[in-house]
RNA sequence: GUGGGCGUAGCUCAACUGGCUAGAGCGUCGGACUGUGGAUCCGAAGGUCGGCGGUUCAAUCCCGCUCGCCCACCCCA
């Protein structure tokens, strides 16, 4: 056994991993950039004083902390950060500000692998400061489906509900301010231990088995989503009137956004975790992977920002895209084509007295676009071969003493072994055309 | 942090109730094949049997401690 080891929670991301994942945070990164959004980094680093009391007394203990006499830490999230910017330097930044984000966070917590848990993973936020116009959720909620639209994820359903719709229901249950959000939290396992479970976790909780009730009554709603959000309105609740009447407007505007009305799924059992939401909260699930989880996360958080600019208020409104978990959904789902390396072609080196023959056509493919590299050293073409076969490279060009005296070289594809001897401006053009360069 | 399970080659796993030189498959490297990969055959490298201590004539196996991993609870992306 060897020394070395990982960190609990941490990952390698070898290559055959990393071609995957740079090809989708690129892809995200178009999309992100295609509606307008900005890019922001921050530091691994902040005060203590920055991260501490954001996030609940829980989490203040996940927050890994530096042996450091200044007082610091890794950073937990990406909106924190972003309060913090918009603080320092919100009056350079014309609102609305759309940034996007894609960044590690830390968390100490004990990491579970194959639930994709784990203390390091990246987080890429997108979101809107500075507006409390519901078509910035409509645009969060679009963004969102776009995505996992462009990466192949076609059945994804996004779940939607109301912080105001639920706070109204909680009250109309007659429970108390204080147990809110306690409240929320067990009524967010639903679809995870089902109504039973959630009763018996109230219970545990000891909350009155009479308002558990007559919550989960409340809630027990199916139909289509008009159908839902009319039903609601009937309680007449001023929160609940609210929540309604800005669900509809963001319904109506995602439609035009591209999103059909079947790939939104109103639920008034869908709660979120974080305190701060205000106002819509949304979650994209799989429903053929019902155990992976959500894959995206989001809503509206109008009082967060202001926490760091002296009480004025910032309304926003953002998502999390869970890069970690759209990979396993798309590794489930047999989405991820298999590639090991980049390259498409792999110039053998013949001899030592070819080499640069090697080399200079190597850089007349990379001039056009061609990722190409060479072999090294002048071994047998058998083993030149074998490595473009274990690395599957689709291409091999030999230029060997033959080849060289007329200008022409040897062009092996070798998924199906085909080989042909042509003028090296014509395994250009060929390659070229096969690439689509 | 609490409870349960597990640590043998790079990976997946063997080795009868404690016994002689700890094995196999896959992978890696080399050869059969000095102008051509995948298949086949041959060979090689690679182990302080997670670590420390104890019991024993003798420990990969039994006991104690420790470290690590996995699962459940808690919490989240």
């Amino acid at each position: 056994m060897s020394k070395a080891r990982l960190y609990r929670g941490m990952r390698d991301f070898l290559p055959k991993i990393m071609i995957p994942r740079e090809r989708i945070l690129n892809e995200i990164r178009k999309i992100f950039q295609r509606w307008g959004y900005v890019p922001l980094e921050t530091p691994a680093i902040e005060l203590l004083s920055t991260l501490l009391g954001k996030y609940g007394e829980d989490a203040d203990k996940l927050i890994y902390r530096l042996d450091h006499p200044d007082g610091l830490g890794l950073r937990y999230d990406l909106t924190v950060p972003l309060a913090r910017v918009m603080s320092q330097y919100g009056q350079q930044l014309p609102r609305p500000f759309r940034r996007y984000q894609i960044q590690t966070v830390w968390r100490a917590e004990r990491a579970q692998k194959q639930k994709g848990r784990f203390r390091e993973f990246m987080q890429c936020d997108v979101d809107i400061v500075g507006t409390s116009s519901p078509v910035a959720d409509a645009e969060i909620l679009a963004i969102s489906a776009e995505i996992l639209k462009s990466l192949g994820l076609k059945n994804f359903k996004i779940v939607l509900n109301h912080r105001e719709i639920l706070r109204g229901l909680v009250h109309l249950a007659e429970f108390e301010e204080k147990d809110e959000m306690s409240v929320l939290r067990s009524l967010d396992k639903w679809e995870k231990i089902g109504e039973d479970g959630v009763k018996e976790e109230l219970l545990s909780k000891n909350l009155d088995e009479g308002k558990i009730e007559k919550l989960l009554e409340m809630v027990s709603l199916s139909g289509g989503n008009w159908e839902i959000i009319s039903f609601l309105e009937k309680y007449r609740d001023e929160r609940i009137l609210s929540g309604v009447s800005n669900i509809r407007q963001i319904l109506q505007y995602v439609s035009s956004l591209g999103v059909g009305q079947d790939e939104i799924m109103f639920s008034p059992r869908m709660a979120r975790g974080l305190d701060y939401y205000t106002g819509a909260i949304f979650e994209t699930i799989l429903p053929e992977l019902p155990d992976m989880g959500s894959l995206t996360g989001g809503g509206r958080y109008d009082n967060l920002i202001g926490m760091f600019s002296g009480g004025e208020k910032i309304p926003a409104c953002g998502t999390t895209i869970g890069i970690d978990r759209i990979l396993s959904a798309m590794d489930e789902l047999e989405l991820i084509p298999e590639a090991h390396t980049n390259t498409k072609v792999l110039v053998a080196m013949f001899s030592e007295e070819l080499a640069t023959e090697s080399l200079d056509f190597a850089q007349r493919l990379r001039k056009m676009g061609i990722e190409t590299e060479v072999f090294p050293e002048p071994k047998k073409l058998g083993k030149q071969f074998a490595y473009a076969d274990k690395w599957k490279i689709p291409y091999v060009v030999v230029i060997g003493e033959d080849e060289a005296k007329q200008g022409l070289c040897a062009l092996k594809e070798l998924s199906s072994g085909n080989q042909r001897i042509v003028k090296k401006d014509d395994a250009i053009r060929i390659l070229l055309e096969v690439f689509k360069k």
